[in-house]
DNA sequence: CGTCAGGTTGAGGATGATCAACGAATGTGG
DNA sequence: CCACATTCGTTGATCATCCTCAACCTGACG
């Protein structure tokens, strides 16, 4: 049987003890299953815990008095939902599923016991979630400073490289259900705009989105349109962890 | 004598006993003073520590080949600098000094230690690292949905928040060498629309920016107009930390 | 058959970029 | 003390990117 999303993820941090990996096993119990497109986190609201996402896609993502929305990352399995929205007196933002998923809620007293009671993961945690800082900062830099269709080549090819590094993808492709008001949202652009910058890098072969599947089908040209390079998504293994 | 940053700033999150404070002031040693307009961390070279910064502003960036520059964050007293840059195999950005700065140097050796030595202590990192998060949201739907005019009094009013609360702003005022290039960096605008857009705000008398004085004259329309809530900058002591 | 979500397309317009100059203040070397 | 360079701010003209609005299309589904 695969590991648990969590346990893979750590693992390219740090080299996981037989009882580090029992406790994040551990913490794969209870699940709780949600369907596409539900809120989980609700801005406003108070919350006591995190979520470990099990399996599936979610959003995070802020809604401004206007109705305009900015998606502002996606969580894949393995990742901790409700960073940072929770963390705060009332959730700063709100978190829905992009397609059904499977989460284990974590009380923020579990997590502090996790610090103490196995520091390692603590550090691993700590690591990583700063290491997501190098994705926002990307992102920034994608609504910053990109034109729309490097934009847009941008999301395609980080999006591309995350999926597999969680073994969600093929060599060029994948499947994810990405309405183009999602990618507008995510981009900071207007649907119409993105359907047309979706034409064009269909009629350049460079990469098609249609359905839910996603091929690239010109790696280079792509990665050289985006400026696209990986390594904020490499991760290295802790050094001075003992 | 005033507590060294990092205290104060762990201070928000929990309830620190005299050991752990005075572990934390032990790390505000050695320093390294740096002068305003130098590199601390340059993209692409490798390093093996962090720096805690005690007094001056920073700021990370990322360069595009094209000689574009996003700004993606200020680094105030208190924070870790070469987060997340210097986590990865070779630095994904750049830091560089806004202010002449004074640094202590932490080896990630270190860092390490201070999760197994003091959990508490490695806790409250990892909380206020996944808070950052917050800002990074912040500033992904300035430059994804807000207009010019918008950023500009958001970034003045969060400018305004995270100063007070580090006690180097006055009610409604602060200094701090902000030029507008570099303002147009940080919001992803030019140079000459930031400049009609400081205007603008001077014109309508709601706040000035001027040599290295920026003012708020008029927080309840700045605050409305910015679409202003400050949650995401308000710590909470974190629950379940005995 | 009607509704709804999602996609597609076009016309017109606004926001903000680019390019180019000029001004003011500061500092430097001769 | 002056010539000059440099940094930073200011302004205008022109132009491109991207938004808004509006319409229409398709397939799925009750």
């Amino acid at each position: 049987m695969a590991p648990f999303p969590l346990v893979q993820k750590l693992s390219s941090y740090l080299a996981l003890t037989t009882d580090e990996v029992a406790y994040l096993n551990g913490l794969h119990e209870p699940t709780r299953k949600v369907q596409r497109h539900r809120e989980i986190i609700i801005a406003g609201r108070r919350y006591d815990c995190l979520y470990i996402l099990c399996s599936g896609v979610v959003f995070r993502y802020k809604v401004l008095p206007d109705g305009k929305r900015q998606v502002l990352n996606l969580g894949l399995p393995g990742d901790f939902i409700g960073i940072p929205a929770c963390l705060f007196d009332v959730a700063v933002n709100s978190v829905s599923t992009l397609t059904d998923v499977v989460l284990s809620p974590m009380s923020f007293e579990k997590l502090s016991c996790l610090f103490t009671q196995f520091p390692r993961l603590g550090a691993a945690l700590f690591w990583c979630t700063a290491c997501d800082a190098a994705m926002y900062g990307e992102h920034l830099v994608d609504l910053g400073r990109r034109s729309a269709y490097e934009r847009l080549a941008h999301l395609i090819l980080e999006l591309l490289a995350r999926l597999r590094a969680a073994g969600l993808a093929d060599e060029l492709s994948y499947t994810l259900p990405l309405t183009q008001e999602f990618v507008a949202d995510l981009l900071g652009l207007s649907v119409p705009h993105i359907n047309r910058m979706i034409r064009c890098l269909r009629e350049e072969g460079l990469a098609t989105i249609e359905d839910q599947h996603v091929v690239v089908h010109d790696l280079a040209s792509l990665s050289a349109l985006a400026g696209f390079e990986e390594h904020y998504l490499k991760h290295r293994l802790i050094p001075g962890l003992l």
